[in-house]
RNA sequence: CGGGGUGUAGCUCAGCCUGGUAGAGCGCUUGCUUUGGGAGCAAGAAGUCGUCAGUUCGAAUCUGGCCACCCCGACCA
């Protein structure tokens, strides 16, 4: 390809709105451009690094055996209603709108293929010879981001492979599972990613059910622990660690400290002359458990849940949910689901503590006689002399000692973990090992669904025994873009784009330094051309412009083998051979240098 | 959804406070010079100043509504 016959857009100057590198580079290269909030058309160069990164997704989806289809993007509103979609996604999922009544007021845009591959499934899928199966697509989601933002990292529109695993045991669920995660694997390296799987929040089957593939960069919106040994990885979402020791220190009396307007950890800590970790936040939840739907068809009333954890220490919404339900089916039954919780407003806790918000405590919460139930962070059931509220406002009372001063086990009390780890908690496999908190982009996700969609949408099939059961799925996306993204998060520097060989938009960059020279422009022709014969993508600089400006953009847009091709050079029979990524030039002749283009391409192609 | 910010040429921005016929740099077109790390000179093309209303003899500029975009937070199958 001829540059001047091709469609590249660069730019010296820095958009304004980018921070992200990727997303700067990407304007600046004229990859994309943004068309609405969170919204980009890929122009012709980003277009063929994105067409590369589907290539490969779609080879090693292939391997592992999964059969390729395309559903639509258009849904009926009613398949999510099946499966309790609609209000689960709330926002997220896009409407098209239009009067009642009018077709268009019962369609949505898909943000993800669940239900549709279902409904596919569900007609077609009927014997347990077909199973197991894995069907794929490379397709484009939308969803109502509430606020897309680092270019095409988060956006409303994104191109996905969304794989969906059928199967009629758990076995051949973990089989195909595994299947996924090796081809992921395959991906991301072949993509030249630096990633880590991880243990993502679990579906409903639980353990490890679910793994994200993270790219570690601080462009990043998840945050990941990973152990210094490397023996565990983990979403903070879920991350776990080894449990704190007790702490053994003789307890002190109890005494209640006035504490005038202070209200925050920051603030009491201060005032007390204290540190974070001996202080004990209480933080105060409703929730509506499951309603038992035995005797009465009463709605179920909300109830009270308060959370302890250490002043440090963050609440985990999810372990928290889930503890709420543990918590209420030990006392009043039930299956132990987790229950959603929300932080409870200014009237319950004042009911609760008798005092104003800011001053509640754990060891005289049970005065104001209002039911409720305590679920204690493990690292708090393990401290000695915390202080914490008083229930009475402007005090705060110190040397708390739970189990004396608050039962942390019982009828309606219980020790968990709820907390987000921090960096320097010890790994949970007993190792020792500390834990280090990174920032990481999301580009793949593997998950163990279940029966989840298919007992929703009574997707069964027929077993040896000719007895109906409901299909096993298992379901795994990547995120196109974010590949891209990410790749350049982790291949730049202060000049540009250093592309991976195997998706960069081109492979070679032919440089033809003196354009109007017949015989720098026929040894740069005939470089590009035998290059483009044996298959490898060549871009050829023919602008008539300056070396330092041809440079500039070679370097920005980062393709990984440049040819330079100049007058002066070519007097001594050679060109230039250099890598984006090195500074060393190499002085070769022409041929040489198509021989040596051929090999450093082809080898940075086979890295899976 | 809460808080903050910005909308003027394809891009980056000035002009607004103090109202009076639209500016610069980059990019683009033409010519000459230059030619190994984003060249110089000259001449050009290009903007309903986000939008609607109001104030005024007169609004990019003052006032109000709306819209869009960005950042922080909340949220994220």
């Amino acid at each position: 390809m001829r540059w001047t016959q091709y469609f590249i857009v660069t730019s010296k100057e820095t958009p304004k709105d980018a921070t992200a590198a990727s997303h700067r580079l990407m304007l600046r290269t004229g990859m994309v451009r943004q068309l609405a909030a969170g919204i980009y058309s890929y122009l012709p160069l980003g277009y063929r690094s994105l067409r590369k990164v589907e290539e490969i997704v779609r080879e090693e989806m292939q391997r592992a055996g999964a059969i390729e289809l395309m559903m639509p993007i258009l849904h009926p509103i009613d398949l999510w209603e099946e499966t309790n979609r609609v209000a689960a996604m709330g926002d997220v999922l896009l409407r098209l709108g239009g009067p009642e009544g009018d077709w268009r007021a019962s369609m949505v845009l898909g943000p993800t293929h669940e239900e549709v591959i279902t409904e596919i499934a569900r007609a077609y899928l009927k014997s347990y010879k077909q199973l197991p199966i894995n069907l794929y697509q490379i397709q484009l989601k939308f969803r109502g981001e509430a606020r897309p933002k680092s270019g095409v990292l988060r956006t409303r529109e994104f191109l996905m492979k969304d794989a969906y695993s059928f199967h009629d045991s758990v076995e051949s669920l973990d089989e195909g599972y595994q299947k996924m995660y090796d081809a992921y694997c395959r991906i991301f390296s072949r993509c030249g990613l630096p990633y880590a799987p991880v243990e993502a929040e679990s579906g409903p089957i639980g353990g490890d059910a679910s793994h994200e593939f993270m790219v570690l960069t601080d462009a990043g919106e998840d945050v990941v622990a990973l152990t210094e040994n490397k023996d565990y990885a983990a979403n903070t979402e879920r991350a776990v660690c080894a449990p704190l020791a007790q702490d053994n220190a003789e307890m002190k009396a109890i005494e209640e400290v006035h504490t005038p307007n202070q209200r925050t950890i920051d603030e009491v800590t201060a005032f007390l002359k204290t540190s974070p970790s001996q202080m004990i936040k209480t933080l105060v939840y409703t929730g509506t458990p499951p309603s038992t739907g035995k005797k009465t068809d009463a709605p179920a009333e909300p109830a009270i849940f308060v959370a302890l954890v250490r002043g440090d220490h963050d609440a985990n919404e999810n372990k928290l949910n889930r503890a709420a339900g543990k918590a209420w089916a030990a006392a009043s039954g039930g299956d132990g689901a987790s229950i959603s919780l929300e932080l409870a407003d200014e009237g319950t806790i004042k009911r609760l503590t008798g005092a104003d918000v800011g001053f509640a405590g754990p060891h005289t919460l049970g005065k104001s006689g209002v039911p409720y139930f305590l679920i204690v962070d493990q690292a708090v059931s393990v401290m000695r002399n915390a202080a914490t509220g008083a229930n009475k406002t402007d005090y705060h009372a110190v040397n708390v000692n739970p189990v004396r001063d608050f039962a942390i086990n019982g009828e309606r009390a219980i020790v968990a973990d709820i907390r987000n780890v921090v960096d320097g908690d010890l790994s949970p496999k007993g190792s020792g090992s500390p834990i280090r908190l990174r920032k990481a982009i999301e580009v793949g996700h593997v998950f163990k669904l279940g029966t989840k969609y298919s007992d929703a949408m009574g997707a069964t099939y027929l077993d040896k025994n000719g007895k109906a059961k409901t299909l096993i799925m298992g379901c795994y996306g990547i995120g196109l873009n974010r590949i891209m993204a990410s790749a350049i998060e982790s291949n730049h520097d202060e000049n540009g784009i250093m592309w991976p060989m195997s998706i960069a938009p081109f492979q070679v960059l032919v440089v033809a330094l003196d354009p109007r020279d017949d015989e720098v422009m026929q040894t740069a022709a005939n470089i590009h051309d035998a290059l483009e014969t044996a298959g490898v993508d060549t871009l050829l600089d023919d602008r008539d412009e300056r070396a330092g400006f041809k440079f500039k953009d070679a370097d920005l847009i980062g393709i990984p083998v440049r040819i330079t091709v100049g007058r002066k050079a070519l007097a001594d029979g050679v060109v230039e051979v250099k890598l984006r990524t090195s500074e060393d030039i190499e002085k070769i002749a022409p041929d040489a240098a198509i021989e040596r283009a051929k090999s450093l391409a082809y080898a940075g192609l086979v890295t899976a």
